[in-house]
DNA sequence: GTCTAACTGAAAACGGTTATCATTTCGAAA
DNA sequence: TTTCGAAATGATAACCGTTTTCAGTTAGAC
């Protein structure tokens, strides 16, 4: 009878850095299917299983926030903050910014309450155009 | 040469009339599959790209609202107010109920533009545990 | 070095949505 | 009422992102 790794922890993989390492570089919301395609074109050669995998885990764990585009595509970024927060993602470039939302809680919980609901959650994304994709198109 | 009816406009269908009736019954966000489902079953031979094109263009028409569940499906429900609103959803049966937005448009324009961003739109829904719901549940 | 659970990835399955295209239907005009 | 073309329909296939499968590989504890 021999002893065993416990259970559950993550093991560390070339892959599995190269995901995260890719997260960490970029400042913007990246679909599983890009992050796939940077890695391969860089030659880093992962699985597109492997990816989705990875994201999947990372989003459980809070580490990566999780959004879903209008279109449907899920996106992911890494997390600046612990806290519960909310994006602004440029509509053009994907750059995304985070803020904070004191206000949109009590908001939320206010009408929510008011109309009979309770265990409110709520799903926020705020869309604009940042600075540099405004002066780019003039 | 002979005189063309108006291009663009709709034409009057069965399908199209069950479709808006099928959505006008429902007070919560419902499916294409769950309406295809539901006229079938009501004896509403219709078409599942039937319904799609129909929601779509209802949805292109703001005669409907549409909102994309934390699992990608896309639903669909009747819209009560021409405004700009937002849906406090039931988790667990799926009621909706609308509601103004004032303060949260403020706050969504404040926050982009103290960031740099403009032509600011914002999506937002808010879910919780309607009253009946937590009756039944206790 | 040994061993095994965790990890990998190619390929297939899945599921919701959209495109194709031959057929049907509405409805304006004659 | 009949005609006729644009619009609508719907069965089928294509699409596309995501998940599952499963045989093979690998990290890392001992």
């Amino acid at each position: 009878m021999t002893a065993r790794p416990p259970a559950g922890a993550h093991r560390a993989t070339r892959q599995g850095r190269a995901i995260v390492a890719a997260l960490r570089a970029s400042p913007s919301f990246r679909s599983a299917q890009e992050i796939h395609a940077e890695l391969c074109a860089g030659g880093q050669k992962t699985g597109l299983t492997t990816v989705y995998r990875h994201l999947q885990r990372l989003a459980d764990d809070g580490a990566v926030d999780v959004l879903r585009q209008p279109e449907g595509d899920v996106m992911y970024r890494y997390c600046a903050s612990d806290e519960h927060h909310h994006h602004i993602v440029c509509r053009e470039c994907g750059r995304s910014a985070e803020t904070d939302c004191p206000e949109l809680s009590d908001w939320a919980d206010r009408v929510a309450h008011s109309l009979g609901y309770s265990d409110v959650s709520h799903a926020v994304e705020v869309f604009g155009v940042c600075a540099d994709c405004r002066a780019a198109r003039r």
